[in-house]
This record gives C-alpha cells, structure tokens and sequence, in this order.
DNA sequence: ATACATACC
DNA sequence: GACTGGTATGTAT
C-alpha cells in the first residue's frame, strides 16, 4: 500500500473526468483510453459545459451523502421490513416471468454515419462524422478508433482526430431509409414496435411458429434482408422479452447478433456480471448513484436490494429489480387505447450564441410559435398547456408553464402564452429557448373527422 | 398543476 | 470559440 501518495485523479485530473462520450462503446477496444480523456479533459476543462457537468456530479454525491445518512439511521426492524418487501418484490416478478416468446431488437449499425458512406463510397476509408463543429450524432468505426462518438462535440472530435470529416446530417434520407427497413421488419412482425430511425422490436414468436424455424435463424434472416434492401447492416438481440434483446444486440455489434438462451438458469447467469448502466432506463445518474452504494452490476442489485428499498422508491426498486433479474414488465408497456393519441406532447427548440437582448429573444419565441404551430397543424392537434424552456448561458435549464382553459394551436396564441411566460424572466442570458405544448387533442377537420395521427381503430 | 431531473435515440 | 433536438416519464412540491 501506497498511503502517503495523493490519489492519481489530483495530479492526472483528466483520469477522473467521466463526461457521457467518455464511457465505452462498440468499436473503441484498441484505444488509448487514457490518452482520449486527456484530451477531452484538455478541450472541455474551462467551459460552462463542463463547470455545470460538474456541478451536477457534485451534487449527485451529495444526494448519496444524505441517502447513507438515511439509510444509517434505519432500525433493525425496519431492516427486516425491507427484506420481507424484496422478497415478497421478487416472488411477484418471478410471476411475470414468461420464457415463451421470442423478441428481436434491431439496431442498425452506426446508422447515420453508414448511410453517409452508402451515398458517398469515398467516406468509408476515412474517420467521419455526422453531426457539425457543435455536436455529433454518429461517428463511423473508423473515428470511433480515435474516440471520436455520439453526443460528443464536433469541435472534440476535431481534436481527438484532426483529419475527421464532419458530414452535415440528411434527416430525410435517414428516414427513408429507415422506412426500407420497416418493409422488412413488417414481415416478421406486423405490429413491430419503432424505437427511433435505426432500431425496432419485433415480436417474432407467430411468425417462429408458423414457419417452424428459430429464433436465431430469424435473426439470419433480417439480417439479409435488410442487408438485401438498404445495402447497411445492422445487429440483432435474441431473447424472450424486449429488455434483454435490447441488450442482446449491442453484444455482437456491428454486423452481428447475440441469442439469449430463454431459461432462468441461462437468464441469471447472463445479468449476474451485467453492470447496471446496460440496463436501458440507467443512466449515468442513476449509476453514479448505485455505485455510491458499492452497487456495479445486476447481481449487486439483488443482493443490495433491501439497501436500494431503504432509500429509493418503491417504483425505482421494482425497476431495478425486474431489470436485474432479466424479467421486463416496465417495458411491455401499453399501447393507446383506440381513439387515443399516441402522442403526449410536440416541442420546438433551437440553441444559439448566447443572447439578452429582450426584443431579440421576443422575436424569436415568436417564429418558434410559428414553426410549432405548423407542425401541430400538420398533425391536426391542439394542445391545452404551454410551457417555455430556457437554457441560460452557464446552462441551467427553466421551464415555465401555463395550462390555459381550452386548446390552442394557433401562432399568435402561442406566441403570446409563451412571450408573456419569458417576459417574467427578464433579464436572462439564454443559449436555447423552447417551447411546447401538452395535453394534446385531435382538432376535427372540416369533414367532422379527426385526420390522421390517432392511433388504433 | 408546475418545475425540474433523468433517460433514450 | 464551439457541448443538439424531440419525446416520455419520474420526482418533488
């Protein structure tokens, strides 16, 4: 032991910077590792990102602070209660357990970035980027040897790789690719559910039936086929609910697909070393939390979980838990009933140098009630609530929110709500203004119909 | 109902 | 110098 030594993080600060771009992801084996946090520690150390990133960390171990305290002052007793509720947590999740279906997540590969390359041959030799100086949406496998990823900005991109070419994004050619591979997804599943551009849920379990054939020599097939249609690959997970094909398919990325055998013994051995933040619906937050409590993988969480019922909410616990124990209930989730919107809510926000000028910042909350009203228009909805959001310079985030006595969809009505609303906050230096509208209704047309975008008969 | 936080792509 | 945009949902009051 080396007791007298300061820890490494206060001589080599960069090793202790963890922002969300630094975290591993497919394609990024063969790197320096240390060399591309330096880097990004070096780029990013004296900006408002960074000191509000940080600020945030700070004040997630002070919530962990006062949950140990918490959890310190709980009795024996109450100790006990807790187990008792884990227990009786599980036995209800082991309920819900059903081994019989076969999902498949599809995910295609680096989506944005591959349909570049399909449209210019000439992009697939060197390190690119989509997205702008500001931020990337999708680096291809090449730059992502460099540590050049998603969610990070471009101008980080340029440093960790200064020969990285930067593509401007194309949304609607994404979107008709992606409508290519729907054409495939729709044979195997139906009813397949969409999770973004580039990666559905398909429940293939009729469709195995039918034909006789796997789950894994389904996944063959998409594969092919998607192949076959938009010349892009993509990746499947294989398992008995969406959450863990979900994990499934990141295993064997790109190009690949992973089979999860579905039985409890293959199930449990499989989320025993998975550390949490694989768990879709945990997020850095949430890991940097559970981690406070010496709480890394899934096989942590059922053994901690009477700790995590001491001093998260219930919902939470039965969250981590069903997760942990590979079982997705939070997952399978309701569909609208018919006649009901699938949609809860549209927003419009831009970000921009930094501005105070009060006139300025009016004008522009008017033109985005403009461009919200148009979307909304297109959609045939109104809504009943407005709310405004405002990043400052040193990014704090408001919002401010009005719930009006009928809906509205107009430019002028949203206009005014929202100007009023950001009005109340002069003087503020702002870098984004947003503004959205909730408690959406269909309006009827002039043919007394809803047009449209109701889900459902 | 409102405000803020977290997560996902 | 420069760190997104759109949607859903959870937590707290």
């Amino acid at each position: 032991m080396e007791g007298e030594n300061p820890p490494i993080q206060d001589i080599q600060p960069w090793k202790a910077i963890d922002t969300v771009y630094t975290n591993e992801k497919a394609g990024m084996d063969s790197v320096d590792k240390d060399l591309i946090k330096r880097v990004i520690y070096e780029a990013s150390k004296d900006s408002n990102f960074f000191k509000k990133d940080e600020e945030k960390r700070k004040q997630t171990n002070e919530r962990i602070a006062r949950l140990k305290e918490k959890l310190a002052k709980v009795t024996e007793d109450e100790m006990k209660r807790y187990h008792a509720t884990v227990r009786d947590s599980i036995r209800s999740a082991e309920r819900e357990r059903h081994l019989s279906r076969i999902w498949i997540h599809v995910d295609m590969d680096a989506f944005f970035a591959s349909v570049e390359e399909l449209d210019d041959p000439s992009l697939k030799s060197v390190p690119m980027a989509v997205g702008s100086i500001g931020m990337i949406s999708t680096a291809n496998y090449i730059a992502r040897r460099f540590g050049v990823r998603s969610a990070m900005p471009g101008f980080i991109g340029k440093q960790l790789c200064p020969q990285l070419a930067l593509v401007k994004p194309n949304f609607r050619r994404y979107k008709e690719k992606s409508e290519e591979t729907k054409e495939v997804f729709r044979i195997f599943d139906p009813d397949f559910e969409s999770g973004g551009l580039d990666e559905a849920y398909l429940d293939c379990t009729a469709f195995a039936s039918v034909h006789g054939i796997s789950g894994e020599e389904i996944a063959e097939q998409i594969r092919n086929l998607v192949m076959e249609k938009t010349k892009l690959t993509c990746s499947c997970g294989v398992a008995c609910n969406k959450m863990l094909a979900k994990i499934c398919s990141d295993k064997n990325k790109p190009n690949g697909q992973f089979f999860l055998s579905p039985n409890i013994a293959a199930i449990k051995a499989f989320v025993k070393d998975l550390p949490v933040r694989k768990i879709p619906g945990v997020g850095c937050v949430t890991e940097q939390l559970l981690n406070g409590f010496g709480i890394n993988t899934c096989g942590d969480v059922i053994k901690n979980a009477h700790v995590i019922a001491a001093v998260f909410t219930p919902l939470t616990l039965s969250f981590l838990l069903t997760s942990s124990l590979g079982i997705s209930t939070a997952f399978h989730g309701k569909k609208p009933a018919p006649g009901e919107l699938s949609r809860k809510g549209i927003s419009c926000e831009h970000t921009f140098t930094a501005k105070e000028d009060e006139n300025t910042l009016l004008q522009m909350v008017g033109s985005l009630a403009h461009e919200l009203s148009a979307a909304m228009a297109s959609e045939s909805i109104e809504g009943l609530t407005v709310t405004v959001k405002l990043k400052l310079s040193d990014f704090t985030v408001r919002t401010r929110s009005l719930t009006l006595l009928s809906p509205i969809s107009d430019p002028e009505s949203i206009s005014r709500i929202a100007s009023k609303m950001l009005r109340k906050e002069f003087p503020v230096k702002l870098r984004l203004l947003g503004i959205r509208m909730s408690g959406l209704s269909p309006i009827a047309n002039a043919n007394g119909k809803p047009k449209g975008n109701s889900k459902g008969s």
